[in-house]
DNA sequence: GTATAATAATTTGTGTTCAACCTATTTATA
DNA sequence: TATAAATAGGTTGAACACAAATTATTATAC
């Protein structure tokens, strides 16, 4: 029985990748430059150290992200005056837009998962993903303890 | 509470994924790269079309992971003499201890991501999780459907 | 029996993930 | 104040994901 989890996790992320990817292809977005431009499009304006607490993933592959995103003039990038390490992204308004755009149809999808799923299960599923997620972090944890060693 | 499913299924798969990888470093192996070795032990031998029906993945990857693991010594590739588009793959005697090496810590990790988590629950979230994946396909089919034309 | 379609696998190009390393700037310590 | 440590961000290199194009081989149609 356990051992059906993790393949059941990561089967489902990448459908969701996949499914994702090809509704956003319409829009020439790929999914991890939509998640980026969301987070910023929720908190206004925020720095790429922000952007990561809010997303969970790595420095190196955000920075490529907003490297193309300003590329394609989705994101404006300024230094703080006052620290000049700091960089102040916000959206344009093109990007404005497409979000919205974007936000309707992902909504309408994340809807049609859950379709034949009562709230109460619903409910109990995402409790024991939590304690999963919890359980995930402390085993990542306990293994770079070990090889920090 | 639909709009926090895809999250948190995409959190806690790229957490699995940076677990193995961390766990696998010591091996000198990929996620990927094991879980291909697995599938190929569990069948003897197969061809790399049957290895994406077990994996899910993509042809184009597969051949990339295929070459390295070939490269490292870990599989053997030889061509069907009656049909030579058909390649058979086989583990070596070195991926094969590798991987029963691996198999022993992968099981340990599995085990400690359900620890708190009582048998009925996880029956329930699994039973929620596949009529997920189920809704995901069928999403996948109808966004290709409208691609199409 | 040759032309066409289908199949198995590989290659190519763009984008993502992540560890390791580097740069510039700011803060803390001696 | 000079030096060290911390911080924000970026770069590099290896591997993966995936669409699209390519190659070689086999099966089908006419």
């Amino acid at each position: 029985m356990t051992e059906e989890i993790c393949p059941t996790i990561n089967k489902s992320s990448m459908l969701h990748k996949r499914m994702m990817g090809k509704i956003l292809a319409r829009f020439e977005l790929t999914y991890a430059q939509y998640q980026v431009l969301k987070t910023i499009k929720q908190h206004k304006t925020l720095s790429a150290k922000e952007i990561l607490v809010y997303l969970d993933t790595d420095k190196a592959t955000l920075s490529g992200v907003l490297s193309r995103l300003e590329q394609k003039g989705l994101i404006k990038r300024e230094k703080d005056p006052s620290d000049k390490r700091l960089m102040h992204i916000t959206l344009t308004a093109a990007s404005e837009a497409l979000c919205s755009n974007v936000e309707v149809v992902e909504q309408t999808c994340a809807d049609d998962l859950t379709k034949n799923i009562k709230p109460r299960e619903l409910k109990n599923f995402l409790s024991v993903f939590e304690r999963i997620i919890d359980n995930q972090n402390d085993k990542i944890r306990e293994i770079s303890e070990d090889t920090e060693r």
